[in-house]
DNA sequence: GATTGCGGTTCCGCTATGTGAAACCCGCGG
DNA sequence: CCGCGGGTTTCACATAGCGGAACCGCAATC
């Protein structure tokens, strides 16, 4: 896509009476790109990722300096993310309890199975965040960073969600279910048998669907609603996952969500609001 | 400031060649406004903010939400923010290897000294953004966020960077100090007083001074080339702030510290690169 | 059950605004 | 010394987007 467009924008239909910023829309366009990489970039390697004229995005570059966004090396020149993006997106998380209340109980099932623990989000767009996380000094860590988005439907913390979200996990299963390792369900069918699976057992398992050498253990966690957005679950090599250890971790990181879910307000026996 | 009409083309001095995108700006600052305020927010509520035409602002949260940075709930078509902002912001401290370095040596400082835990790294506006935290589980605990922007002149963490760090002291001593609590110190003289305290002794502490219940006991970081960016430090409960547990903790404190600097490849012995 | 008011959304003409090709700089390497 | 690959600046032009005002739709008020 970067490689040739030329500016021409006449796709398909023109849209014409359009209430969108362009000009804003591309810096944002910008701004993500370079969030995405993390690393300094140069004007160059903008111009090349997002295909606009040099011109434009120096401008937009610019402006995202002079709105703090952006900070450049006075030497080098390259163009770096500064903690103001960092500061509003903590206050994203920041304002969710469950990252507080969670905390404790995720320590617990590091504590209890001595693996890494992450607790998980849905993002509108179908892939899973990880919002929290709790490392087992032990274990080999797979390097999952903070608000890494992943795939909902290859990782057992977004299996865990998607099973009791069908409106979302039909729009996943309407796309492409692109192959991230040789064992990765692809099959549309196949995920949705599993994802019913998941609802009916209450908890998921993966192997090396997403990394070829990890897999997961995970389970939903219920809101005050009964509703699912979040889950937790943890992360073990794969070479070490065999039955045994996977019965006997299933249980604690059930117990885990559960735990989470009650401090959210969710009853279980109550009756119940969602299907 | 009316526009007043025509195209102003050559008038005298025509600040106007302009390179910056004012309506990606204005997008800009109105993602920064609903992010400081964490909340859902209502168009009017920007509106108001931001002194901007009620039609304007509606196409900018349009674009914020087409581009993925807000979402709108349907019902109460409150704008708030999505998890894209937290991803891109995590990208940034999850770059920074010191967020990694550091939690084994601020995690012993809690069990060392039983207190909450920070690590603070100086904002190029004058501010200290917490950027890692751990909790004491027992200790009554402020309300500190992560990425939570304070200043720098009134806490501990805030006061052991700036007193390194003359030219950002500067420009904070030449603004005038506003008082947070009855006990803050608004002097600038006092002010650079203390920070040349803390340079000497190499750690700082407070009493009140940022919230009226809370004090700190903090010590710079050094990176490779001797450079205080970064602080960390315990916050402590006033009525728990007595002599000897202020003497009691700083030594752990400024271990913490050290041992940080060290991780980050500081050589105490070696030649000061910096005054 | 009409009325008012308040928020969100949409319209539309005018022009200030941002676009983008090209020129300009500047430090580096040949 | 010249060319090159970055970054920065310029400029004339057309259009993108500004913003006042009209338009909905709901909910509280009368």
């Amino acid at each position: 896509m970067p490689a040739s467009g030329r500016s021409k924008k006449r796709e398909g239909k023109a849209p014409s009476r359009n209430h969108l910023i362009a000009s804003a829309a591309g810096t944002l366009e910008v701004l993500e790109f370079i969030g995405s990489t993390g690393l300094p970039v140069q004007l160059m390697t903008v111009v090349e990722a997002t295909g606009k004229p040099k011109g434009t995005v120096h401008r937009m570059l610019s402006t995202l300096v002079n709105t703090g966004f952006l900070m450049q090396d006075p030497n080098t020149s390259q163009y770096s993310l500064t903690l103001k993006l960092w500061r509003l997106g903590a206050a994203v998380v920041g304002r969710l309890d469950v990252v507080k209340v969670a905390r404790p109980w995720l320590e617990e099932l590091v504590v209890a199975t001595d693996e890494t623990v992450h607790l998980s989000m849905l993002d509108p767009s179908g892939g899973i965040v990880y919002i929290s996380k709790v490392e087992s000094p032990r274990s080999i860590h797979v390097q999952t960073r903070m608000g890494q988005l992943s795939p909902a439907w290859c990782t057992s913390t977004g299996r865990s969600i998607l099973a009791f979200n069908p409106a979302v996990a039909e729009r996943v299963l309407a796309r492409p279910l692109e192959s991230r390792t040789p064992k990765t369900v692809t099959s549309p069918q196949r995920l949705l048998a599993i994802l019913r699976e998941t609802a009916a057992k209450g908890y998921a398992v993966t192997r090396a669907e997403n990394h070829p050498e990890m897999g997961g253990i995970s389970a939903p966690i219920r809101d005050h609603s009964g509703a699912v957005s979040l889950s937790c679950g943890i992360a073990v090599p794969v070479f070490r996952m065999n039955r045994e250890l996977v019965d006997a971790c299933i249980p604690h990181v059930v117990r885990t969500a559960a735990r989470i879910s009650a401090e959210l307000g969710y009853e279980p026996d109550a009756t119940r609001l969602v299907a």
